[in-house]
DNA sequence: TATTGTTATACTCTATAACTATA
DNA sequence: TATAGTTATAGAGTATAACAATA
């Protein structure tokens, strides 16, 4: 067995192993359904409720978006172009800022999400909420919200890349 | 914003949403490490430390490896080639069933493993567990390790594919 | 000059189905 | 006949760098 420099808390590495691979097959089983339920990827998922979720109208500028989902810009626009030729949002100029492109979900957008979502809801309270008791639940998001934030609190993948791109090489 | 059939409960939404985001931002830290400190991905480096910790013997069966990290028994075969060709695992008949093949983890590999943990371990330290106490670590741990063994309670993948593949389409 | 978003490109990864060999 | 693993193949997704346009 390795072992690394430090002493490794085995709690903490039980908390995270736990964490990986509940993810890992939350996910899988996540996938499975949304495809089936509305040819929809999880990214594809994220972007729309998202959308939805978000504003009375519905809209999130791109990089916004792609900070949101932990995307980079070109990943997103690739699947906000998939979204677009289905329907789903719309991509108009940002109002007040020219550079800008504001995604606004549509109609058909929030149709698929209803479709999609009782089979998804079923998912999630199947595999992660069935052994929990409903406090538990409650301890869960109490745990991971404050780790969110925290994780959040550090500049978002937009701003890193812009930063690589304006640092000189070599620079003294 | 859409309604879906049931009453969702706002609290299980709230847990639900966190986990997604505190893994994607967490998975998005790690894979960056890894890649940095030793080019290997998170599939590869969860292949790895399985078999470190696994056994006396750092082995374990494809199929039993696949189904611990949720991949494909061909994705696994992939992987697993790569690893084998920079000499970070072997492959080799099992014993006993020559059927199946047994990976076992080299002397490089663990070395590249401790040299690749400290880094790991700091960016598992930094973003998930510094806004947590030690006993909401224990928490955590808690909470998801029934909900691991819950899933884990279901068919693993390899059988599932199998299933399909033996049932007679429009069986009656 | 910095930021927004897109595009061109190259690449990694993943899964499905077909196949071989053993139980 | 069912299982273990590989292979061939094809497709989806992702990121980096270069680019055009606006702030």
């Amino acid at each position: 067995m390795v072992h690394p420099s430090g002493p490794v808390d085995p709690v903490q590495l039980g908390a995270y192993f736990a964490l990986v691979e509940v993810t890992s097959l939350l996910r899988h089983a996540i996938e499975q359904q949304l495809q089936a339920a509305g040819d929809l990827s999880f990214v594809q998922f994220q972007v729309l409720s998202r959308l939805d979720r978000h504003s009375a109208t519905g809209s999130h500028r791109m990089t916004d978006l792609a900070d949101a989902i932990v995307h980079s810009r070109s990943g997103l626009t690739y699947q906000a172009g998939l979204l677009e030729k289905r329907g789903l949002v719309t991509r108009a100029p940002t109002a007040g800022d020219e550079r800008g492109i504001t995604v606004t979900i549509t109609d058909a957008g929030r149709a698929l999400l209803a479709q999609v979502m009782p089979g998804h809801v079923e998912v999630v309270s199947n595999l992660l909420f069935e052994p929990l008791a409903r406090d538990s639940a409650e301890a869960l998001a109490a745990l991971l919200e404050p780790v969110r934030d925290h994780m959040r609190s550090a500049p978002p993948r937009s701003a890193q890349s812009r930063r690589r791109r304006s640092a000189r090489p070599g620079g003294a």
